[in-house]
DNA sequence: AATCGGACCAACCGCCGCGTC
DNA sequence: CGACGCGGCGGTTGGTCCGAT
């Protein structure tokens, strides 16, 4: 089908690898703005200089609310093994078993970790007392998609596999791997350190709709209501508003004026559950803390040169190194959405 | 202190299935 | 019915980190 075809993008006009902070921000606000109807169009309307593959990766993977970053639980690792053993390499039906979990993430984490900790176990215990279990898990990795295989399914998530007794096994499992967050956050800026996602935004007034078709079981503590907004907890309706988009812009301008701790990640997601959060998300003081959440995320908080990890501010209106331009959303002449460059002196804020 | 090798993971690549024309 | 465009999926790669030597 399609043969021949010419590729996705002209590939020495995107660019490739990490995403900066500017771009993910780039990219979140304009899907919130519009949403991502065409994932080919998109980078062009964004201005964004990648592909649209890449877009959509960095947003399904990364982005997009309710992703879950950190650690696996032992009970996430348990289903994907038992998951794969019945499915095989089909990494995107894996991971809508996990709420917030991306198939890249269940792959990489099958590849470097489960797989190896199985065979592992089956050459530390090959005729023990899982011996069926074992085996049936040998089958499936040397014939991942067979249908027939043996594999001993146990209703019981927390009596199944003994992926506690393989952990006794390891020197370190994948989720003690990671149990540097802080490092994560430097090394990626743009993923939290754990936990949801909160990325999360109202798109109700865009016309193309953001996917927000996940389940009510991957959404966890979320629901998704009709209208595309979440309910976070019993009867509060959250919502950020998108209007605080071009507002958000202007208040980095005025950033210096920040209290430190006024909102750290935390805050924000104890507000999530707070009263009254709708109203107050109209309020100047909401919208900084959105922002100032965002920064966080995406690395524009201060860090060595402009401030420090424990969200001290920056120093003679320096932004961090890590920062570069980013394209600040504004609507035209023609009252179309467009972008200029943001912050109008590099690396400086006016204060 | 320097080097090396393994582990980890974000991102890219290419193929495939499906919908549309 | 075939061509085409697009999104999605799975395999793979390349960069970075970190522990061992």
């Amino acid at each position: 089908m399609g043969r021949g075809r010419a590729p996705c993008c002209d590939k020495s006009k995107v660019k490739k690898g990490p995403w900066s902070p500017a771009e993910d921000l780039r990219l979140i606000t304009y899907i919130q703005k519009h949403g991502h109807g065409n994932w080919r169009a998109l980078p062009k309307q964004a201005g964004l200089l990648r592909c649209g593959k890449s877009c959509r990766l960095r947003w399904i993977n990364y982005l997009r609310p309710g992703v879950k970053r950190g650690n696996f639980s032992p009970e996430e690792e348990e289903i994907i093994i038992k998951l794969h053993e019945s499915l095989g390499n089909k990494w995107s039906k894996i991971a809508s078993h996990l709420p917030g979990r991306t198939d890249n993430e269940i792959k990489n984490v099958w590849n470097t970790s489960l797989k190896k900790r199985l065979v592992m176990k089956r050459n530390v215990n090959p005729y023990g007392d899982d011996q069926t279990k074992e085996l049936s898990m040998t089958n499936s990795l040397s014939s991942p998609n067979s249908p027939s295989s043996s594999f001993v399914s146990n209703d019981n998530p927390n009596t199944g596999l003994d992926t506690h007794g393989v952990r006794e096994n390891m020197a370190m499992t994948v989720s003690e791997q990671k149990q540097e967050p802080l490092k994560m956050l430097q090394k990626q800026a743009s993923s939290s350190s754990s936990s949801v996602s909160s990325y999360a935004s109202d798109f109700s007034n865009t016309s193309t709709q953001v996917d927000v078709t996940m389940t009510k079981e991957e959404m966890g503590p979320f629901e998704v209501q009709d209208n595309g907004t979440y309910d976070v907890g019993s009867d509060e309706l959250v919502e950020i508003p998108l209007e605080c988009d071009i507002d958000f812009w202007n208040m980095l301008d005025s950033l210096g004026t920040l209290q430190p701790n006024e909102a750290q990640p935390g805050a924000f997601e104890a507000s999530q559950g707070s009263e009254n959060l709708r109203a107050e998300c109209d309020t100047e003081i909401e919208c900084r803390k959105w922002l100032k959440y965002l920064e966080n995320e995406l690395g524009l908080e201060a860090t060595s040169d402009g401030g420090d990890h424990n969200n001290n501010p920056p120093q003679n209106g320096e932004i961090s190194a890590c920062n570069e331009m980013v394209l600040k959303p504004e609507i035209d002449d023609q009252g179309m959405p467009c972008f200029q460059m943001w912050p109008p002196s590099p690396h400086k804020f006016d204060v």
